[in-house]
DNA sequence: TATTAATTAATGAATTTTCATTCATGGCTG
DNA sequence: CAGCCATGAATGAAAATTCATTAATTAATA
């Protein structure tokens, strides 16, 4: 099993995310993902342990990118309320850009951390941003003192879950990114008059 | 196959629960069940027409029992506010005291929407409740006129499910329904100071 | 440069494993 | 004894995984 990112091995991972996608992750066969890579079954066993690893590495490797990609964002903003705003936008945009990764995000994450539960878990650095953000904006006085941080923060990625897990049921249909501001203002604000 | 709900059929449905809740629907096996259930494996097709059924009977069943109790409690609420109150907390302590139940909901929905498009989809029918909720909030005067609804109940929903899941995952060590307030007061004013 | 050997990558048919499902058998009860 | 349940070993199907074989590539030799 080679262990390196050779173009098969990307290859194999984009198969696998499509096939993974439409079927779901027990539903998919090894020679499905074959097939849509363009090789022998026994190839896949070049590249990955076994069916379990291939999804594995799927999503290391996804949320690996995409992380990369949040913490830039948040960093480019000056206070809490827009870092808070451009992580937002930025996990739409990403999710909205690559519909299988939602899919399989939506519906395997919870398989996988039991299977390897020392994976880098996306929903773990994510709230660890989110902390950071709501401890800011209590400091800079734009977010209440009274704050439970560990829920807001699961209240925040909860709401975007939902938000995008519509999205993934309705086929993609409209544009994600569009919600970003308004589900942002719904956070701020509330739905009090 | 009989199709009544003796007590033999709630026992498995009950030991199904468990194993599901353990081990996920795919990892699940008939014979875990049958133990579990203390019958032998047989034993289930003559309740169940096969795996599938077992899931689905599963999820009908609770899906029943919680929805009317969320749709009694949303009816004791006097106001908007006051009903998204009760729908929440009665949420909250549904799944609270039926741990299996919560996590079956939280992992397998997916895949049971593929096997059965026509069950009575728990997510659709709460969604329905709080568009109610909302626009009587809004007609009330206690929310706000610009709120877009669809985007307001996937918020809401999604929030609560996120802090459902947090609590599945945390082995439900701590006391999930004492969030249901702190969690409405998010919904109703936000994070802003 | 042509020829052969050695190494590596890929193949896909054959094997193995895993389970869902069936059904012939046996016990219980009215 | 006749209908009803329940049993659990046997069956068959579906897939994951293996591995002997082939093809392609690189290195070695003369």
């Amino acid at each position: 099993m080679q262990k390196n990112k050779s173009e098969k091995y990307q290859i194999i991972l984009a198969g696998a995310g499509a096939v993974f996608a439409e079927h779901g992750f027990h539903k998919a066969t090894i020679s499905q993902i074959a097939a849509k890579a363009g090789v022998a079954d026994g190839t896949l066993y070049l590249y990955f342990k076994n069916k379990d690893d291939i999804l594995y590495q799927y999503i290391s490797y996804k949320t690996e990118i995409v992380f990369e990609k949040m913490r830039a964002a948040v960093e480019k903003g000056k206070n809490a309320e827009e870092k808070l705003r451009l992580l937002i936008r930025c996990h739409l945009e990403e999710f909205q850009s690559d519909k299988h990764m939602a899919v399989i995000f939506q519906s395997e994450a919870r398989y996988l951390r039991d299977i390897q539960s020392q994976i880098k878990d996306i929903s773990k650095m994510y709230l660890d941003l989110l902390s950071d953000i709501i401890e800011q904006g209590q400091i800079e006085g734009a977010m209440r003192q009274d704050l439970f941080v560990g829920l807001v923060k699961r209240f925040i990625l909860g709401a975007v879950e939902g938000v995008i897990s519509t999205w993934v049921s309705a086929e993609g249909r409209y544009d994600l990114v569009s919600m970003a501001d308004p589900l942002v203002d719904l956070y701020l604000t509330g739905v009090k008059g």
